[in-house]
RNA sequence: GGAGGGAUCGCAUAGUGGUCUAGUGCGCCCGCCUGCUAAGCGGGUCGGGGGGUAACCCCCGCAUGGGUUCGAAUCCCAUUCCCUCCGCCA
């Protein structure tokens, strides 16, 4: 959610940030309802004032008790009239309000879409092979680690079952990511519910605009989160922090919910883009002035995933049109996937500034006598896992079918090898 | 799913229609005093919104939403969450 007060103040800053972000945004009705808005609050604080005043003296006993008593029934129909009025104007002005995405960072390339990104770095030289490297699925064919049949016996196209050394590999990824964060990199394990409320998903962004790529319970009017991002967002919600209690640093393992109605029909094969994921998920609430450069730390922390696990990837700072709509500066880190050809984005890091702390109501107080202040967020992917282990199999194949685990992963995975089973 | 109890300022509590402009204690902040600390003394201490150049003024908020009333923390209705017990259950 954008500050009302700088549309107000600064309509036209406002305007062509949108715009950069390949969006034109309405703001005319906004300020139109904004003062709107604030005739019927004036209005209707004098009346309240006078009623105070009035009943205070009916209840003091004075003469004309008839006749004001008559007179503040009036009053007070009118003030019920303005109540109505002024709620059905902040329901139309938090409408469109919601519908705004966030304020791109100075700093972030201008561009339509992701061709305009920038890659930043890269790190790790893709492997040079003597045979011809696979692509994870024909790979998977000797190997019988993930079971696309009967994934889609269970629950339909773009779901998938892993078995054996694959589920291993997972759960594998899945702790040692955890350890490496809470131990080496200061963050707080969380584990967190799956299904949220409606506001909590309005608190993160993903509600209104995008309840098509949701799964929702209509019966409880709960919704699968597609990414644990959402759950961290809500933790503090409606909380105002204390002093001295930023930063926090969390990180949490959950599946993930996609309903993927956007993307129908690209990337079927494989497990590149399927509807029920599992996902390591860093989040950060820090002082304002310290987001920019917490972004920085946390897209090394996904990093470093990648670097033990020696693979081949590029960090790429998304320009204005590629961003996600609660976000002000991302970065993607982008692994090589030499099976199928192609760099996988396995990790998003954003800093969101303000804008979910809005939403979700989360702030803080630098003195014990401070004024309260929204917080900024950063959420990032540390990191995704179906990308991941498509990466790691693809990129330590053999020629014999096998895939070798990384060193930095074999004590958790207790196994140095994946082999072809009959 | 059933029965009962509860939700007031950071914490603890007072408050059952107008003197609540929500009191008191603790905690916290600022002073004073004092070798230091503690104690003591004095003052202050919530959030949101509106108006005003400002000093400041006003409105709203006692879980949430409605209702009754000139006037609601207080009365009525509904909902949510927490606790206890029963049933069911990984």
């Amino acid at each position: 959610m954008l500050d009302i007060d700088l549309i107000r103040r600064n309509p036209e800053l406002v305007r062509q940030a949108l715009r950069n972000r390949g969006e034109e945004a309405a703001l005319e009705p906004i300020l139109e309802l904004d003062s709107q808005r604030r005739l019927l609050i004036h209005e209707g604080d004098q009346l309240r004032a006078r009623r105070n005043e009035v009943s205070r003296e009916i209840g003091r006993g004075g003469e004309g008790k008839t006749t004001l008593i008559q007179e503040m029934r009036k009053v007070g129909e009118r003030i019920k009239a303005l109540e109505e009025a002024e709620k059905a104007l902040e329901e139309q002005l938090a409408a469109l309000l919601l519908t705004l995405p966030n304020i791109p960072r100075d700093d972030v390339p201008v561009g339509p879409d992701s061709s305009a990104n920038v890659v930043v770095r890269t790190w790790g030289e893709p492997r040079a092979y003597d045979f011809q490297p696979k692509a994870h699925w024909d790979l998977n064919e000797s190997l019988r680690i993930i079971d696309f049949q009967r994934g889609a016996k269970l629950s339909g196209a773009r779901f998938y079952v892993l078995r054996n050394a694959g589920a291993r590999l997972q759960r594998s990824l899945i702790s040692w990511m955890l350890d490496m964060h809470t131990r080496e990199h200061g963050y707080t394990e969380v584990y967190t519910p799956t299904l949220v409320r409606r506001e909590v998903m309005q608190g993160s962004g993903n509600l209104p605009k995008f309840a098509d790529n949701l799964y929702h319970d209509q019966e409880d009017d709960l919704w699968l989160i597609p990414t644990a991002e959402v759950t961290l967002t809500g933790l503090h919600g409606d909380e105002l922090l204390e002093p001295g209690s930023l930063p926090l640093n969390y990180v949490a393992y959950s599946p993930c919910f996609r309903r993927e109605k956007a993307a129908a029909g690209r990337d079927t094969r494989g497990i590149k883009r399927v509807h029920q994921f599992d996902k390591v998920e860093m989040y950060k609430l820090v002082e304002p002035e310290q987001s920019d450069q917490e972004l920085e730390r946390l897209v090394s922390n996904a990093e470093e995933v990648l670097r033990r696990l020696k693979l081949a990837y590029r960090v790429v700072r998304l320009c204005t049109g590629d961003l996600g709509f609660p976000s002000a500066k991302s970065y993607d880190l982008e692994v090589w996937a030499p099976g199928c050809q192609e760099w996988l984005e396995v990790s998003s890091s954003s800093n969101c500034t303000d804008f979910q702390a809005r939403r979700s109501n989360i702030r803080f107080r630098r003195e014990a006598r401070g004024a309260p202040q929204f917080v900024h967020t950063l959420n990032g992917s540390g990191v995704a896992l179906p990308r991941l282990m498509i990466a790691l199999l693809e990129t330590y194949q053999q020629a014999d079918g096998s895939v070798v685990i990384p060193e930095a992963l074999r004590p958790h995975m207790g196994m140095e090898k994946i082999s072809p089973t009959a």
